[in-house]
DNA sequence: CGCGACGTTGAGTTCGGTCAATCAGCGTGG
DNA sequence: CCACGCTGATTGACCGAACTCAACGTCGCG
């Protein structure tokens, strides 16, 4: 039980940086049963029209939300990290609309949705910071329509490693960055809209720009302002830490 | 006052199409204060970065939410029709991150976030009604990002067409489908990544198919089935009508 | 009647896709 | 230890869907 505590605290540090919680609502938090599992690479652990019963919070490795066409093509629509929770809209959505997939052996835990709504109910300061976190990824989702959408391919490569920079926390100055990212060029492909061989192409180009190296798994951001230039990027959307912002609880309102 | 409840009657019945309220819920949404304004076509209402006080349901027209990149290109991320509040995710995330503009004349209530917090802190049904409801508007984007990224032209149109005809309450039976959809091909071009001279010619396209007319802001879809393939569209992920579903009142998880 | 917004069409270009081959790394079994 | 096979990365040649530029048509409205 312990254990499962400390695998749901990145999760509850993700909420907490956007919404206020009593130290009630946040041991509630902890306190949520948990079942941890590993996942295969590749594998749909959530299929779609599949109606599920609990949400799942990575703990390691890396989950992404695909759609799909009719031929078969696949879009990423999606991407996420440790601390966060893919489906914790199935909370109040429990029919799955998207298949998801890790990228790469992953971790979960598997929250039941009775025991979501169940804090959820007893805690509305608890609903709403789920509320909240959802739609942080609604701001995300509709940032990617803008990039896969409207920009080309060097622009929206940029893009998406920025954000992922940005979100994997690996930005610290305007330096040098460094973070780990493990996906293929084939999932790169997904999640722009590209096909492989131009994601490599896409690659190589930026890095001949001196802008981005990714090798290994490995992002290597010489120069970070270059970059953000280069993706149009603007890390506002992300809104990583709004916790100065006025509380905003709901429950307030009654005064 | 009572003017006002019945501008607001259209976002209470989309509510009540996927989430289930009690009479005292209904009353007190019907009863939320509404300013009423008239919002002219093509210009911002809301801008991003703005932080603002109120949320806001369409009445009549249509609106759009949009994205733009650096090179002042627009892509519209989605668009929203009478009965539907745009920026009801206002509530828990004031500053705004897109601009909405009305594409044509309309009409939108403004409904002040006090109001809305204060009906949500009081009825938690009614929050988890609101979240719900930002999270159909989220699996439409989600499903956006599929439609821009992977697929064709024709196909792309074909799609955002079907996805408007099933919003708009126009597909009865699988024959002829009629209805309003006051857009200019530009903004077409806009809500799918692609130019407009390119959507007039996909748009001829489709017509030369016998799929598709789009002539006076009217769109006319002769065979909704073959549209439907031509699109590769399923309806599902609209969940226009999923009231019939387990009751999935968070409120009740206490038991 | 003339202006502006929108729609339509043609000609030429280009970005990204397709097809296909090769290479590199790596885990497995002989 | 090495051959094999698999997955992923890389590169080249070619193609085509969508973009660009530019002109012209049409319609509503002041």
């Amino acid at each position: 039980m312990f254990r499962e505590q400390t695998n749901i605290a990145p999760f509850l540090a993700r909420l907490t940086r956007r919404s206020r919680l009593t130290d009630d609502e946040r041991r509630a938090i902890l306190q949520l049963p948990a079942h941890a599992a590993q996942i295969q690479a590749n594998v749909d652990f959530v299929s779609p029209d599949q109606t599920i019963d609990h949400a799942c919070i990575v703990v390691a490795g890396l989950v992404a939300r695909f759609g799909q066409t009719a031929s078969g093509e696949r879009q990423i629509t999606a991407l996420h990290l440790p601390g966060e929770a893919p489906d914790l809209h199935s909370v109040v959505q429990p029919k799955a609309r998207s298949a998801f997939q890790a990228l790469t052996t992953a971790t979960i835990l598997r929250v039941p949705h009775t025991a979501l709504r169940a804090v959820a109910a007893r805690y509305p300061a608890v609903a709403e910071a789920f509320w909240r976190d959802c739609m942080s990824d609604a701001a995300i989702t509709s940032q990617w329509v803008v990039n896969v959408g409207r920009r080309d391919a060097r622009t929206r490569t940029a893009h998406l490693f920025c954000e992922m920079a940005v979100r994997y926390d690996a930005v610290r100055d305007t330096g040098e960055v460094m973070f780990d990212f493990p996906v293929t060029q084939l999932h790169l492909a997904d999640a722009t809209g590209l096909t492989a061989v131009h994601v490599n192409r896409t690659l190589r180009a930026l890095r001949d720009e001196k802008l981005l190296v990714f090798s290994g798994k490995r992002a290597r951001i010489p120069d970070w302002d270059g970059l953000a230039a280069r993706g149009e990027f603007d890390a506002e959307y992300l809104q990583m830490n709004v916790s100065r912002d006025e509380p905003m609880r709901i429950t307030e309102a009654l005064g």
